[in-house]
DNA sequence: CTCAAGTATATGAGAGTTCAACTAAATTGG
DNA sequence: CCAATTTAGTTGAACTCTCATATACTTGAG
């Protein structure tokens, strides 16, 4: 049988829908705005820009992007177009190629970063006591242990 | 000057986007996999069951369902289209419509509520102890009321 | 060495989302 | 009562995402 939600769970359900997504069309709304990028575009750069060399393989971007390897590839494809980023072929594997962040890449990250940190602390950090930050912290790692295995 | 995020913040913020990231998406494959929707149209079928006649303002329908007009409107035609919704004048307000769940679209959502329930459950509700999900909730209620003034 | 199986990535089509018009009807202020 | 404004909803285009498939290379078994 179906183990159905009671009337809090229910509520609690709603709000963290509602709570996750206002945050996420906020970042959107922003980056788009000011940045013309989405969300997950400026994840990839990020990820780039923490990389040796600013340089990663695609499965390994997209890992640490979050995001499927068939979305990276897309977006890539668009990011090359901006100039943002270009690829490499991968010596060492004939089949792997990198993605490296260019340096208008670069420079169109850093450019974002300050608009999309302030947007972060409006959406989630300045809401919250730092108790809440760490309780929330927390459970997010519940779930990525379970989820990501 | 921008705040940055400091090192633990920077750790909850990404344990925060992948655990909401994947929580979206299993939600999106349970439900593409046995139901062919998105969540939108489940949180749209929903909404439209819990109704008085099942049948909301285009406009109500969109705030329920955490939706935008245009977005609602699209999908309301695709629903349209499946036979699960139909859309009605409104007779006190020329521009106004109605969204009105068909049998059809009743039957939809109650074959695919019980698997959905099981996948929220799963993915939140099972990982996390009664207090956490009392954190939880309190949280996303905090960043409701800052986000949706 | 060779062939089957596996891995890394790309690609195309279909579907959903966003944004900016656009239509049409209601309201308001003079 | 009418022009100006606001409100409800739709639409089309551009873009992103997903899924299935394709391509190209690598690896391991025999």
């Amino acid at each position: 049988m179906t183990r159905w939600l009671d009337a809090d769970e229910q509520h609690t359900w709603r709000n963290f829908l509602a709570a996750t997504q206002l945050i996420n069309e906020a970042l959107d709304r922003q980056l788009q705005r000011d940045a013309s990028m989405p969300h997950t575009y400026y994840m990839i750069l990020v990820a780039l820009s923490e990389a040796p060399g600013r340089s990663m393989r695609m499965s390994e971007l997209a890992a640490r992007a979050q995001s499927s390897q068939s979305r990276l590839s897309h977006a890539v494809a668009r990011l090359e177009e901006r100039g943002w980023v270009r690829r490499e072929r991968c010596p060492d594997d004939g089949r792997g190629s990198f993605a490296v962040l260019t340096d208008a890449g670069f420079a169109a990250l850093a450019a974002a970063a300050p608009g999309h940190v302030e947007e972060v602390r409006r959406s989630l950090f300045d809401v919250l006591t730092p108790e809440q930050v760490h309780r929330l912290d927390e459970i997010c790692v519940a779930v990525r242990n379970t989820l990501e295995g």
